[in-house]
DNA sequence: GTGTTTGCAAAGTGTTTGCAATTTA
DNA sequence: TAAATTGCAAACACTTTGCAAACAC
């Protein structure tokens, strides 16, 4: 993941007025690293770092990031929804703990998948490696 | 997915008793053929049915179901939890209206997973083939 | 009988929404 | 100033829980 551009122009050729909240938001998350986070962790944080942000706001702001292609999410379970700041083409490992970490997609080959049914195509390959300790 | 077995020795040999509910559940589910299905869906069918039983009961006999090794959890989106009667090691075409369809694991290969990291072991591979419609 | 299971309704969790107040351009 | 955005609190959808009544063995 890079940012070359600065976040106020990444947010405005979204469609996305450059305010205060997408801002800090936005600061917090596009880095330059990759990270994995939920809506509620993103709303602590932000607190954290002084920015008064609500919860809705935070909600608001993930999905128009995402929508924008800013972000993307990643479905690990029923409860929280998770978002991952790479939104290239990847995979994922997952720990017991939660802990999601990435697995480049051209690392992996994927051999024998059926076309997709007549009428549809496939928009995208989700793989998720659980991972368990190893007991002892 | 076979069940030689009366599905009340079923039960027994997992430590569950054989009561109204959960014969009838599983009356709905173990019947030869695999199915995906949530606990709502699940709810309605067993009542049209005839059979009353309480939602809490549904979802209290959906995880020992599942916990005895009957049933699995298929995660597709943050929403619904779906439930799937093949247990064995298989893989899922996901329509955009939320259908699920097994991919055999055997008619597919991935070549260069990395291993687990130190002091853990791959539990399970979850692939999700996410389809859209053509537009036209 | 004794311990398990059920079912109701209430509580819980994560997320979304309605709308007035605020902010952006 | 007009249109977009925010934030609160209430509403929501799905799931879990507490506990008394019903049931299985």
């Amino acid at each position: 993941m890079q940012q070359s551009t600065p976040l106020k122009d990444r947010l405005k050729s979204a469609g996305l007025r450059p305010t205060r909240q997408r801002l800090a938001l936005g600061g917090l998350l596009f880095t330059g690293l990759d990270r994995h986070f939920t809506a509620e962790q993103l709303h602590v944080e932000a607190r954290r770092a002084g920015f008064a942000v609500s919860v809705a706001t935070v909600y608001n702001t993930l999905h128009q990031f995402t929508r924008a292609g800013l972000l993307r999410e990643v479905v690990v379970d029923g409860s929280k929804t998770h978002f991952d700041t790479n939104t290239s083409n990847h995979h994922h490992f997952l720990f017991e703990d939660g802990l999601l970490v990435d697995i480049a997609a051209g690392q992996m080959q994927l051999l024998g998948l059926p076309e997709a049914p007549r009428g549809s195509l496939v928009k995208r390959v989700d793989i998720l490696v659980r991972l368990a300790k190893i007991e002892g």
